[in-house]
DNA sequence: TTCCTATGATTGATCGGCAG
DNA sequence: TCTGCCGATCAATCATAGGA
């Protein structure tokens, strides 16, 4: 604990930083993935990010490469069969999609792996 | 098995950190525009092609220091003192640009 | 080599805006 | 009014790079 630093700068006007602008307030809202439903929906959902299985991961992207876009009677069958939430699966798709979309535009460039010492 | 890290060995493993200056392009910006460092999609291949890396890269940058700096600020007070001062210096020389004008980047 | 911190990349999920 | 998608971002984590 503990984290106060001093603010050893006398100069006032060359000491712009050590604000607090809004950004830096930001807060996101937990996930909201509780996997409710099971006996009895439990009040306090996944604080924490889920981790698909490789499983999972292997069907998604296997329906993915079928169609990238996904009707809703698709998605129930999906979020059934691997045991997800269709949201997750929506939102699995969507990830998806844009993450499709960023490789083919940099696919085009031949970049480098790095540039070592400038 | 139980820890399946693996991942299908994703591109991360093989990562090379930015040159030195490419870094001290990309601090220069975010501590100029402290109050808002969020570049536009131009600003980001402008710093992009200065530093060598990919328009990704340089988002990628910024979401990391954005979240690091936020989640630690303290830290980060000395590296932002050494910009500060140094945007200070560039604008008391230059006078021209403002290091604090990312809006009306567009078109 | 080992331990720890710095850092680039990945990704499930959120936010705001737009369209149907 | 409500739902899905896009684009950007968040936030947590992974795996490596670099230093002591």
């Amino acid at each position: 604990a503990s984290h106060q630093e001093a603010c050893r700068s006398p100069s006032a006007e060359t000491s712009p930083p050590a604000q607090t602008f809004d950004w830096m307030k930001v807060k996101r809202n937990p996930p909201k993935t509780g996997k409710a439903g099971e006996y009895g929906y439990v009040g306090q959902p996944n604080t924490v990010r889920t981790n698909f299985t490789t499983k999972q991961l292997t069907e998604l992207e296997k329906e993915f490469h079928f169609n990238k876009y996904l009707t809703r009677a698709r998605r129930v069958e999906i979020a059934a069969s691997l045991q997800l939430n269709e949201t997750q699966v929506k939102i699995w798709f969507q990830n998806r999609r844009m993450k499709q979309k960023k490789r083919e535009k940099e696919g085009l460039l031949p970049i480098s792996p790095a540039t070592p010492t400038g | 098995v139980m820890i399946l890290r693996s991942r299908f060995l994703d591109a991360r493993r093989k990562r090379r950190n930015f040159s030195k200056q490419a870094t001290e392009v990309l601090n220069e910006y975010f501590y100029s525009h402290l109050s808002n460092p969020y570049p536009s999609e131009e600003a980001k291949e402008e710093l992009a092609k200065k530093c060598g890396i990919t328009v990704s890269q340089v988002s990628n940058w910024f979401g990391n220091k954005r979240i690091r700096y936020k989640k630690n600020i303290g830290k980060f007070q000395e590296e932002a003192n050494i910009y500060a001062v140094k945007t200070a210096v560039s604008a008391a020389q230059s006078g021209g640009d403002s290091p604090n004008t990312p809006s009306s980047a567009g078109t």
